[in-house]
DNA sequence: TGTACATCAGTGAACGCGCGTTCACTGATGTAC
DNA sequence: TGTACATCAGTGAACGCGCGTTCACTGATGTAC
């Protein structure tokens, strides 16, 4: 049972190519959207010859699967760290903020337009499990009580998806409001819909949150 | 001055042929995404030869022009139709709600991922204004008062997207609030991400409508 | 340390494909007298 | 009503392009003895 034995040149090297593969691919969706990545492209920009890439990865698809996992992952590690770190929702809501803002590309991969056809790979499930339990935590561990409303009902008898989690069903609907309000203005705001508008993007974001949080008061 | 004079044969079937091209491009989308939009598959699919649409439309980027404008005329005209029969917030959230539900390409070609470097054509934001208005109405001629919150003050001085609205800050603030939360529910939604959670996505939307309402109260 | 072999990264040619777009043309439809 | 001409829809060939992907190959790097 020796399996993490030190890593060899040529191991590291193809690590690091497929890194740089990927750097690129986000550059080429970052300048002309998701549906215009093209292996030929990536592999211009390296310096290589396209069938090269072939070595790194099956194809497109199977690159862009792979893009979609490191969005997520990205994601549940940028909330991770600030979960770790003790923060509580609104830490939480700081934390989803800055790594959006900083990955934009990467929010849409997950949050944004569906294509028809394209199936997400099972992990992010799994990784979409392990965010919202952050969520619940983070909610759960909060003073004070949450006051039952209507839905929480309907909540209670459609919580397959808690992960077990023992907290009530008032808290599964805070940590749900969280994420659909959070996701409601970034999304706009990434998209650019509030460049004409005037008003501060950031202040908005946080009167959403304020609210969410008074519930406790 | 005799301009609606009647419409010629000829001028009738150009705008049924470009109201199929239309049709077909939307078929098209929501078979395989916008970016897959190829002039040569709409051809074929209403049994033409692939220049022949150069009779309709300047392009493949004019006629995207052409839907993204529908798409914003279309969701205006489903909130203008609720608004022009009196309908107050809850009114125009179910209006936005069922058209989202009835056109989720065109939803998403408005809200959906932004494509880097397209722009939306000037008339959109005309629109995106009309709409807007509809809401600072729908919101103005509620009942009660609208308490103020910090937000409201930073609003008070950012303010120039109102299109001249004599409403106060705290309703500029409910009207952003009921854009970006109803987003926010119906994205995520249409997005598939509620999908393998069980619970009915009509009664978050509902929730989140009434937790705009209750401010009322 | 040196040689023989295996592994593997990367190349260049080639495949078929569908794309947007242009062009010169045909034939049908509409208009003017 | 009939003829002469103008308008316009649609065709088919052709353009250059970039795509994903396969294949047989070269040459460098690593491994075993």
């Amino acid at each position: 049972m020796e399996k993490p034995r030190a890593k060899t040149p040529r191991e590291r090297y193809r690590v690091e190519v497929r890194a740089e593969i990927k750097e690129r691919a986000w550059e080429q969706i970052a300048t002309a959207g998701a549906s215009a990545l093209s292996l030929n492209a990536i592999a211009k920009q390296i310096g290589m010859s396209g069938p090269a890439l072939y070595r790194y990865y099956a194809g497109r698809d199977d690159l862009i699967t792979e893009l979609v996992k490191d969005a997520y992952r990205g994601l549940a590690d940028a909330l991770g760290e600030a979960s770790r770190a003790g923060a509580g929702p609104e830490g939480l809501a700081h934390a989803l903020r800055g790594w959006a803002l900083k990955h934009p590309q990467r929010y849409f991969l997950i949050y944004g337009t569906p294509v028809p056809g394209y199936h997400a790979p099972e992990e992010t499930v799994a990784i979409a499990s392990e965010m919202m339990a952050m969520l619940l935590d983070a909610f759960a561990a909060l003073p004070g009580d949450s006051p039952s409303r209507p839905f929480d009902t309907h909540l209670a008898d459609h919580r397959s998806w808690d992960g077990g989690h023992p907290a009530g069903a008032a808290v599964l609907h805070e940590a749900l409001a969280f994420w659909t309000r959070l996701h409601g203005v970034l999304s706009l705001e990434l998209a650019g819909h509030f460049d004409a508008m005037g008003f501060d993007p950031a202040r908005l974001f946080q009167a959403e949150l304020d609210d969410l949080l008074a519930r406790r008061a």
